[in-house]
DNA sequence: CCAATCACG
DNA sequence: ACGTACGTGATTGGT
């Protein structure tokens, strides 16, 4: 028996950059297919296998982060003139009666080298690999044959490699390909190499001495030139790491009965109707078909569910026990963002089902949809991502211990199963193994976990919220956020222009050059250098902050451009290079949105963090205009006023709080009114940005020296203010001291919600540490309220957008801020929409307000 | 891996 | 007398 691999990638893209563009009618693309299927025709003509299977790499706009990133093997991406045509080919294939494999996390390179394998073990089956890239060269021995399509002098030529023909062209045998490679490395596949060594050396070396383990081994003895000795040794763990690189992977977990590989015969109504859709009457002609009525409406089959092989393959019958159970326990396991298994705790078995499984992907969907099965597992973000990657939905999430464990303690620092099971099921972890002493323990772990979460009255909290917004955050992540990569590289280009200017100016002035972004070398050349007056010192020497700065640019201009270029140089590393770094292949960012981080309840931004982009000045505002909606979208921001404050009138009661909100928008005025005891209409911009700073010392518990710092008044002055404050909103007074008190008798301060932060410093006997603790306590309540009253809002604006059949979708939150990306006829609409869910999200003894812009970038959106 | 710095709410 | 506002994340230099 023979079976046929086709290296799918590999043959449609040699395809498609060979052949011109060949289009329907209509204009789609159509040469890759045609290309590929002229490759693969021949080859069956030629080798009359009993089976043909194509691989294929996993890619494209519904995977995630990380994947989507080839930003990181550096790899141009597909063009979309091609990627469009490989679903096609794959309905064409499957209706051909051939096997498409895939395999989420591995390359199709690693699937031939499997299927390689697996016949190599075979007693029945041998294996032909076709495809254009020498890597696979190394599979050839045993079973396997490797048909290698090439180009030369223009031509295409296609080369038969047996073992022979391999050790006549490169004087090794193949298995030591890799070796090779490993030495002279591959600029193509980021396969570093040793330095120095070329194609030549590398041949030469190996095919006298054997593999790099050889080589290595015997360095010393062997007869090597002294450079090329140096070179190696110099270049020893690159040589070994490039050997792994180089290395297929030959355990890809697909279907390893290769009985199901034989070829089926061919749905001759799907082949005839796809064929005459493609225009590709020649096509038909050679398989011996006629074309489809023109007439006829020509249904196509369902796009062909990827083959895949497990250690449980009756998922049907898994499925069945889980519904008749009427809940599962289960984790979920991914490699680089790919769901690969799952593993079922049901009772006493573990079942476990793998990307393998020939159903799994249909599998986890019925599973996932169904809302008769309960599910208890950890972190359900991921699988929320999955599923909505894949156009469905995870219903009934009972439990998700990762968010169980951060509403319990959100300073716990991590919520890896192990350490749950460490802090909430003691009493059955004990052993060595501690992950697989978790899974085991799960089902009471999230019985523990419930217990208490009810007994702290967190049930909605976790329920209604958290879990609930999993969901949001997973769409949120898969949305991405378009940028305008550009216009990112020309402002870099600008900044750095000026950059350069500005350095040389500085070291002019200082009289000699150093590393501008080094604090230290900084300081010295300052402060002793040129005699400084330093005003402030850190652990390690003198501090140059900003602030320090600022009091000393009037008298030395040279730290006004050393400031500037502080400015400059953060927006080219941080905002420039950093952000063109994460840009994934479809021009969009995804940050990971974190739910567990924050201990008052916020959501955090990384990789990259999108809550940072500058905005307080105007070049940095500038960013902004390279964050867009995408071609035919604007963008729809809506941003709390003043929520924290709002909040702390409500929670405080204070009336005169509650009436300032009431009888104005500008409540920084009010205040200062207050403060300074004056008619509204007499308080100047001054007072009003003193108020203000006070407004937001009170929210962050506040002591009258920080204030002083912060707004350039003396200390005394400062303390008046404060004074003067909590005398107007004595409700705001006896808040924050009722709070504190609270917090020291039941170890915790609290949301509105329920969220709790355990505050331990409060019984240090440590006055800095307790002072910490009260602030703390002060401003927990308040931050932490906002971020749950946000989460509330977010929760429902993604199900109306969804419940509305819109195609607006929530994109970004900035703790008081979202952002939906709207197509432009829905604009308005979404606008609304977030407005009257922002607004809504919670019933305060104030109303909540949000101001909503639309833009076709984030600049214009503000 | 930490400290310093600076971007945001 | 002493230290000095809440919550984050990324980059850089230096040990």
């Amino acid at each position: 028996m023979k079976l046929l691999v086709l290296d799918g990638n590999s043959i449609i893209n040699r395809a498609f950059y060979g052949i011109k563009l060949l289009t329907t009618k209509d204009g789609r693309f159509t040469n890759g297919i045609y290309g590929f299927l002229n490759v693969m025709l021949k080859l069956c003509d030629e080798f009359k296998p009993d089976g043909v299977a194509a691989a294929f790499d996993l890619k494209g706009p519904t995977f995630r982060h990380g994947i989507y990133g080839d930003y990181k093997a550096g790899r141009k991406p597909m063009p979309d003139e091609l990627a469009g045509q490989i679903p096609v080919l794959k309905e064409l294939l499957s209706a051909l009666g051939h096997t498409v494999v895939e395999c989420e996390g591995y390359e199709a390179d690693d699937i031939l080298g499997t299927l390689s394998r697996l016949c190599s073990e075979n007693d029945e089956w041998e294996c032909v690999i076709a495809t254009g890239d020498r890597d696979s060269l190394q599979l050839v021995g045993g079973e396997t044959e490797v048909m290698l399509a090439a180009t030369k002098m223009g031509r295409p030529v296609t080369t038969h490699y047996t073992p022979e023909k391999i050790f006549e062209e490169y004087g090794v045998e193949p298995k030591l390909l890799i070796d090779i490679k490993a030495l002279m490395g591959d600029s193509s596949d980021n396969i570093p190499g040793v330095a120095g060594i070329g194609k030549k050396t590398a041949s030469d070396l190996v095919s006298r001495f054997g593999g790099i383990d050889e080589i290595y081994g015997g360095l010393d003895e062997l007869d090597i030139k002294q450079g090329v000795r140096d070179k190696l040794s110099a270049g020893r763990e690159s040589a070994f790491l490039s050997r792994t690189l180089g290395t297929i992977n030959c355990a890809a977990p697909i279907e390893t009965d290769l009985g199901k590989y034989a070829s089926s015969p061919p749905d001759v109504f799907a082949v005839t109707s796809l064929l005459t859709d493609l225009e590709m009457f020649g096509m038909l002609k050679r398989l011996n078909l006629k074309a489809a009525e023109p007439a006829k409406e020509t249904p196509r089959t369902k796009a062909q569910t990827p083959v895949k092989t497990s250690e449980r393959t009756d998922t049907d019958a898994l499925l069945g026990e889980l519904r008749m159970a009427g809940k599962a326990y289960f984790t979920s396991g991914y490699d680089g963002g790919f769901l690969t298994e799952m593993r079922f705790f049901n009772g006493e078995a573990v079942s476990l089902a793998t990307c393998g499984t020939l159903s799994f992907p249909s599998f986890v969907r019925d599973f996932s949809e169904d809302d008769k099965i309960k599910k208890f597992t950890f972190d359900c973000k991921p699988l929320y991502a999955y599923a909505h990657r894949n156009g469905t939905d995870v219903r009934a999430v009972a439990m998700d211990m990762t968010l169980a464990g951060y509403v319990l303690n959100p300073s716990s620092g991590s919520y890896q199963p192990d350490r749950l099971a460490q802090e909430y099921g003691a009493s059955i972890s004990a052993a060595d193994e501690p992950e697989s002493e978790a899974v085991l323990s799960l089902p009471e772990l999230c019985d523990k976990a419930a217990e208490m979460i009810a007994e702290n009255g967190q049930n909605d909290l976790l329920y209604k919220i958290e879990i609930p917004l999993a969901r949001v955050l997973a769409s949120m992540e898969n949305a991405g956020f378009e940028v305008d990569e550009d216009g990112i590289v020309a402002f870099g280009n600008r900044l750095d222009a000026t950059i350069n200017g500005l350095t040389a100016e500085i070291f002019d002035e200082i009289g000699f050059e150093f590393n501008l972004n080094s604090p230290k070398q900084l300081g010295e050349a300052l402060f002793d250098k040129m005699g400084i007056p330093a005003r402030k010192k850190t652990k390690n020497g003198y501090s140059t902050s900003a602030d320090v700065l600022e009091g000393l640019e009037r008298e030395f201009p040279v730290v006004e451009k050393i400031l500037q270029y502080r400015t400059l140089a953060k927006l080219k590393s941080t905002y420039c290079d950093g952000l063109l770094k994460v840009i994934s292949s479809d021009g969009r960012i995804h940050s990971t949105l974190n739910q567990t981080e924050t201990r008052t309840g916020r959501i955090s931004s990384a990789d990259p963090n999108l809550q940072n982009i500058p905005v307080r000045s105007e070049l940095g505002r500038e960013m902004r205009k390279f964050f867009k909606a995408r071609d035919g979208h604007v963008l729809v921001d809506a941003d709390y006023s003043q929520i924290e404050l709002r909040v702390l009138a409500h929670i405080s009661g204070d009336e005169t709080m509650i009436k300032a909100f009431n009888d104005g928008d500008d409540v920084h005025a009010i205040t200062a009114s207050q403060v300074f005891n004056m008619p509204l209409d007499m308080v100047t911009p001054l007072m009003r940005s003193r108020a203000k700073a006070v407004n937001f010392g009170i929210v962050y518990g506040i002591g009258a020296f920080s204030l002083a710092k912060d707004i350039g008044v003396t200390r005394a002055e400062a303390d008046r203010y404060i004074k003067e404050y909590l005398r107007h909103y004595s409700g705001v007074d006896r808040y924050m001291q009722n709070v504190v008190a609270r917090a020291k008798e039941t170890g915790y301060a609290e949301t509105m919600f329920a969220r709790r932060r355990y505050l331990p410093e409060l019984g240090s006997s440590n006055g800095n540490m307790r002072a910490f603790g009260e602030r703390v306590a002060r401003n927990m309540p308040i931050q932490g309220t906002a971020a749950d009253i946000i989460k509330i809002a977010m929760i429902r604006v993604h199900e109306r957008l969804a419940a509305e059949g819109m195609g607006s979708r929530l994109i970004m939150q900035v703790h008081d801020e979202l952002i939906v990306e709207a197509p432009e006829s829905e604009a308005e609409k979404a606008a609304e929409i977030l407005k009257h869910e922002m607004e809504n999200a919670a019933e305060l003894s104030v109303r909540l307000e949000a101001d909503v812009h639309i833009g076709k970038t984030w600049y214009d959106a503000k």
